[in-house]
Formats: C-alpha cells, structure tokens, sequence
DNA sequence: TAGATTGTTAATCGATTAACAATC
DNA sequence: TAGATTGTTAATCGATTAACAATC
C-alpha cells in the first residue's frame, strides 16, 4: 500500500462497516452509496471515494454487495483474528476496561493487566493482574501489539518507555497528558478532561 | 461572538491552557508564539492565529504575559467556577469515572449518578446514586448542563432522550453507536473499541 | 432502451502555513 | 538603532464535494 490514509478516513471506514453490519440483520444482501452515506452521515461522493482508495468496487446501477463488502472491511481492520490488548495500571479507568464487554464483538481481548503495586498483582484472575516486570516476557510469548496506558499522568511517559521497548506497536493512552509516540509506534490519546473541557466550552459558546 | 471556531481550535486552545501550565511552574513569566508553538507541536503562526480568533493578544518583541494568558484561557472554558456533571449509568465506566481523580484539578466535579437499576442506587453515598425518575428535577435544581452516558448501547439512545427533554445541553457519550445531537446539544462520542480498531489498523499498516 | 449508479476527475472549501509590514 | 516578535494577509495544502462519463 502506498498511500497511508487519514485518521478520518479509517474512522470513517470503521462506521461503514457498522452501519453494514446493522443493514444485514435488517436483511439487505446489496446497498447502495447513497444509502450507506445516508446512514453514516456523509456524502455518497465520501463513501466512493474511501472505497476507491482500498481498491473497493461495485457494480455500476447494482451498488455494492453487502457481504462481500463487509468482508474486505473485516480484512482491512484484521476482524479475521482476536486481537490481544493488555492494559497497564490497575486502578478506576483500568478495572473498568477490564470487565468492559463492549471489547469482545469487536474481536479484541484484554488478556493481561499491569501495576507496579505488587499487593494488586492477581495472577489466577480470568484476566490476571502481573507485575510490571514481567511485561516484556508478556508481550513476547503472547505476540500482544497493542497496550492501553490507564495510570496517573506522574507515572504515564516513564510507562510508554516500558511499552516500547517490550515490543508494543501500539498505545491507546488514558493519562491526562499528550504523549507523543516515538517512530514507528502509534499513539492514540483519550483524555477525558479535555473532552468534558471542550464540551462546556461549546454548550456556552452556543447559549451566548 | 460571530465566529464558532473548530472543535480542533479549541482542543489546541486547551493543549496551550495546559502547557502554560507547566510554563508556570517552571517559573516562566512570559512566552513567545514560538515556545508554546514547541512545546504543544503546532507552529508559531497556528498560535498567533488562535489567540487573534479570540482577540487575543501580546507584545510585539515582548511576547504573551504568562499569567494574562492563563487567566484568559481560563475564562474561555469558565475555569472560574466548579462544574457540575451527572453520571448515566452505574456500571464498570460509570463507577470508574465517579472515582476517577483527574477532573478535579479541571474544575470539573460529578456530583451525581443515576441507574434504571433500584439495586445500585444508594442515596447516601458521596456521590450518590439516584433513580432514573429523579434526573429531570436534580438536573434542574442544581443547573447540570452536562452529562456523561455511560449505559450499554442499547439503552443509549433513550437515556440520550431523557438527558436531552431532563434540559442537559451538552454529552459526553461512552456507548459504542454515534449519537447524534438533535439541535441545541453538543455530543461528544468516546468509542473505545473504535479507538482500538483505529490503532490496530494503522499498526499493522505501519508494519507492511 | 431509458434510467440509475459507479468511479474518477475537476472544483470547492476550509484549515494551516508562510511571509512580511508594523512596532517595540 | 538593529533585531526580534507580533498580527494579519496571501499562499498553500489537503480534504471534501460536485459533476459527469462510463456502463450495467
């Protein structure tokens, strides 16, 4: 491949392949641009163009078959696989992401969770709860790319240190802190301050 | 004010508001365009341009007043006073974010939870967790503008309902499904597997 | 066939950046 | 003064949308 498409585009693609999967438990078998678009909440034009950059294509006048299309959506997000996640820091954000359930039809499994504080470790929990240390062998021997931060802001970059050089490819951080990934890692940052932040901005903004 | 500026404007608005931050606490008592521009990773010209979209402005040669700065950005997101936020949903996200320790020192306080479920309200709690039947009046005896959905996604749309008619004005939604705002709300979508499907896509790309 | 829909190119739009006159 | 920095205008860039030829 070799055009790396936005951030906004592979979002974009992950809500068509929703909003497909919606359509087939109403019992579509085709849709069209149009139809989808519609649903997601952008132009048909949008919805050609992001296929077309994947290679997608349709029938001219018969539109795009629904399974076949949700098929190569899977592919591109690898839907064809569990994907192994663990998370490090067992405090609020952590636990809850833990016992999330949302995670699962999604093909993603927290497998493993971290914390310095040796009186959290659990090691014969369903989801076991180990010590820092062993986070590389981990990440190792269970081939896991992905990794979720959920430690206080303090303890967060020192914890992305840890991450990467055990291997982790991938980081979704929740510290109320920007991180910056290093080359050839990818950070992905949900800062809930800044959302509630922004939204108390906007609601004012709106009743001026 | 004429201009709605971009939700990206005000997000950097907020990443400067926390740099400056730091700034001061390392003693700073003034700042170019340039070392905020550094430090937040967007150029000089992006800053100045910001601060001028809200009137905003500085010294030539001199530079921005540290403290000026802070407390004007301050206002922006009515720093001034201590906001108040609900809770929908009393399960693994609600309860970690009613313990979670970050929003304080944003000025942001949840105060109340509520649940369908009789079984999980308790009244007497520090943040207590009330019926679904008593959101309308405690929304509006205490002037709640914002709200938080932390329900499963089949519930979201009718909490979003009861939120919206209880006169909350701005939501921050953690189900799994886009919701749309109807006119006069402000919606904020987290979708945590969303995040994750995003990041491994992009770590398996990054690796091809 | 006539009509509808795709795939792609060209036009538009908005956001970011560069440049530079003003000025401290 | 000479040099540095702002504030703003013009240029650039990238993303979105409109338009339409191809074609089923």
């Amino acid at each position: 491949m070799t055009v790396l498409p936005s951030r906004n585009c592979i979002v974009r693609l992950s809500r068509y392949k929703n909003a497909l999967h919606r359509f087939r438990t109403l019992g579509f078998i085709k849709v069209f641009s149009d139809t989808l678009a519609e649903e997601v909440g952008v132009t048909s034009s949008q919805v050609r163009k992001d296929f077309s950059l994947f290679g997608i294509s349709g029938k001219k006048r018969g539109g795009y078959d629904l399974d076949e299309l949700i098929e190569k959506l899977n592919n591109i997000f690898g839907k064809d696989r569990l994907e192994k996640v663990v998370v490090i820091g067992c405090g609020n954000i952590g636990r809850a992401l833990i016992n999330y359930k949302g995670f699962e039809r999604e093909g993603i499994k927290i497998t493993a969770c971290f914390d310095i504080d040796p009186a959290k470790c659990k090691k014969e929990a369903a989801v076991p709860v180990l010590a820092m240390e062993d986070l590389c062998a981990y990440v190792n021997e269970n081939g896991i790319k992905i990794g979720i931060i959920a430690v206080p802001d303090i303890a967060a970059r020192q914890v992305m240190g840890s991450m990467v050089s055990a291997g982790i490819k991938g980081i979704l951080n929740f510290a109320p802190l920007e991180l910056k990934a290093p080359g050839g890692t990818v950070i992905n940052n949900v800062n809930l301050g800044l959302e509630l932040e922004n939204l108390i901005y906007f609601v004012n903004s709106v009743s001026d």
